[in-house]
DNA sequence: TTTTTTCTTAAAAATTTGTTAATCTTTAGT
DNA sequence: ACTAAAGATTAACAAATTTTTAAGAAAAAA
C-alpha cells in the first residue's frame, strides 16, 4: 500500500529505485522531468515523490514549488535526490517544501528504510488531524485512543475501538456484517458471526445501549439521536 | 501561529468568534460546554481559551478551576466571556485563575486586539522557560539532561531519556511502536519490539508506574494528570 | 585495556484481548 | 399463539501482547 512517483532524467537511476521499491510492495510511476511529473500526478496522485534536483526542462525545485503550491497536491511527501557535492543548504534554504532528501549515490537499504519512515510518519500525522468523530455526547479520539461518553473516558480494547469507530464514521448508515468483518477484521482472518455480536455486546455494556442499533437480518448502525 | 479553543453554548457566538480569529491566522477548536472543553484540550492543547461564564453542564468558572488546577494545562491563557450586566467582580474575585475577560456584546476589533496582546504577552514568558517539558510533577530538562520527579532528580541513560521526552512531548497522545522506533532509534537501525518494552520498564522503575500507560496492541502514552 | 554503564535479546510469566460454543431471548412471519 | 431464524448473553477457552527477569553484547568511561 503506497504509490511512489520517481522523477529523474536518468533511466538507470529510475530503474534502480523502481526495482528496490517495488520489492517493498510500493507501486511505481516514473517521469523524466518536472513537466512530465505533473502530468503523472494528475493521472494518479502518489503518496510520495522522489525528485531529482538537477533535471532539464523543469528542475526539481521548481517542480516541488509547483506541487506544494497546489492545494490538491501539497500533501504529497517530497523527497529530493541530490548528487554528492551539491549544496544541501540550497535545497533546505530554498524552502521549497521538500520533506527530506537522499544523497546520491543511493544505497538501496537506506533508501527503502527512509521511504518507509517518511510514508509511515506522514500517515500518522494525517491520522492525527481530524480523527475525532463526535456523535451526540460521544467523542472518539483516535489520538488518545479514548472514547468520551457520559462525562467519563473509556479505554476500549482494539477491536471494540475499531468497531465503534467504523460504525460511528457514518452515523445512521447500516453496516452489514460482511462489511464490518472486512473492515475491522480484514479479509485474511476468518471469524464467525457470533464474534461480532459479542463485541457489540461488550461495547453496549460500556457505552450504553442507546448508540448501537441492531437491524435484524442486515447488520448494525450507529444512531445519531 | 496560535491555537484557540472557544467554549460557549451558543453556536452563533462561536461562529462569530471563530470567523474573526481565523482571519487573524489562529486555528480554532470549539466546545459547547466545560466537559467537552476538557476533552478538546486533552486532544490538542490550545494556547488560549475563550470561556463563556454562563453555560449548562459545567460552567466557565468550574471549567477554569479545573484547567488551572491541572499542572499540564494551567499555563493556558483563559479569557472569560461575560454577558453585559453580569458582575465582573464575581469572576475576578473568585480567583479562578482567569487571565482576562471580554464583555459581550463582542466587538470583533476589540476581541482580536485583546487576544493578540494576551498571546504575545504570554508567549514571551513561555519562550523563556524554553527546554523544559513540565508534565504534572515531572519535569524534563533537556538543558541539564535531568528529569525531576517526586522531589528528586534523575540522570537517565540516553535512550530512556529520549523515549520519555518523546512520550511526554504530547501527553495523552498514543505513540505507536513504529513511531517510537523511528523517533528514538531512527530508521536505519533495526531493533525488536521487546527493546521498547524493556526501556519502558526501566523508565517506570525509575519514575514510577503512573506516568506511562500501555495501550495494548497500539503503543504507549504519557498520562497527564 | 579494563571496568562500568547502557543497550539488546531471549524466554517464561502474567495479563489482556479475542473467539467460540452453548443456551436463552427476541423478532418476524404464518 | 406457534415456529423458525436471528441475535443476545454467558462463560470458558485460545491467542496475542506485554511484563518481568536475567544475561550477554556493545558502547562509553576510566
Amino acid at each position: 500500500m503506497g504509490h511512489i512517483l520517481i522523477v529523474d532524467d536518468e533511466a538507470d537511476i529510475r530503474a534502480l529505485l523502481k526495482y528496490n521499491l517495488e520489492k517493498e510492495g510500493y507501486t511505481i510511476d516514473e517521469a523524466e522531468h518536472g513537466e512530465m511529473a505533473l502530468a503523472r500526478i494528475a493521472n494518479k496522485k502518489p503518496d510520495l515523490i522522489l525528485l531529482d534536483v538537477m533535471m532539464p526542462v523543469m528542475d526539481g525545485i521548481q517542480t516541488c514549488e509547483h506541487i506544494k503550491s497546489n492545494s490538491a497536491t501539497k500533501d504529497i511527501i517530497i523527497c529530493f535526490l541530490t548528487a554528492r557535492g551539491e549544496d544541501y543548504s540550497q535545497i533546505a534554504g530554498l524552502d521549497a517544501g521538500g520533506d527530506d532528501y537522499i544523497a546520491k549515490p543511493i544505497k538501496p537499504k537506506v533508501l527503502v528504510s527512509r521511504i518507509n519512515a517518511l510514508i509511515r510518519r506522514t500517515r500518522t500525522v494525517t491520522r492525527m488531524v481530524a480523527d475525532e468523530i463526535p456523535q451526540g455526547d460521544l467523542i472518539i479520539d483516535r489520538e488518545t485512543h479514548l472514547v468520551h461518553v457520559k462525562g467519563t473516558s473509556l479505554q476500549l480494547p482494539r477491536k471494540e475501538f475499531e468497531l465503534l469507530s467504523l460504525l460511528a464514521s457514518k452515523p445512521n448508515m447500516v453496516f452489514k456484517r460482511e462489511v464490518i468483518l472486512s473492515n475491522v477484521w480484514g479479509t485474511d482472518v476468518i471469524v464467525g458471526d457470533r464474534t461480532i455480536d459479542v463485541h457489540i455486546r461488550k461495547l453496549r455494556e460500556k457505552i450504553g445501549d442507546s448508540y448501537i442499533k441492531t437491524i435484524k437480518g442486515v447488520g448494525y448502525k450507529f444512531n445519531s439521536k
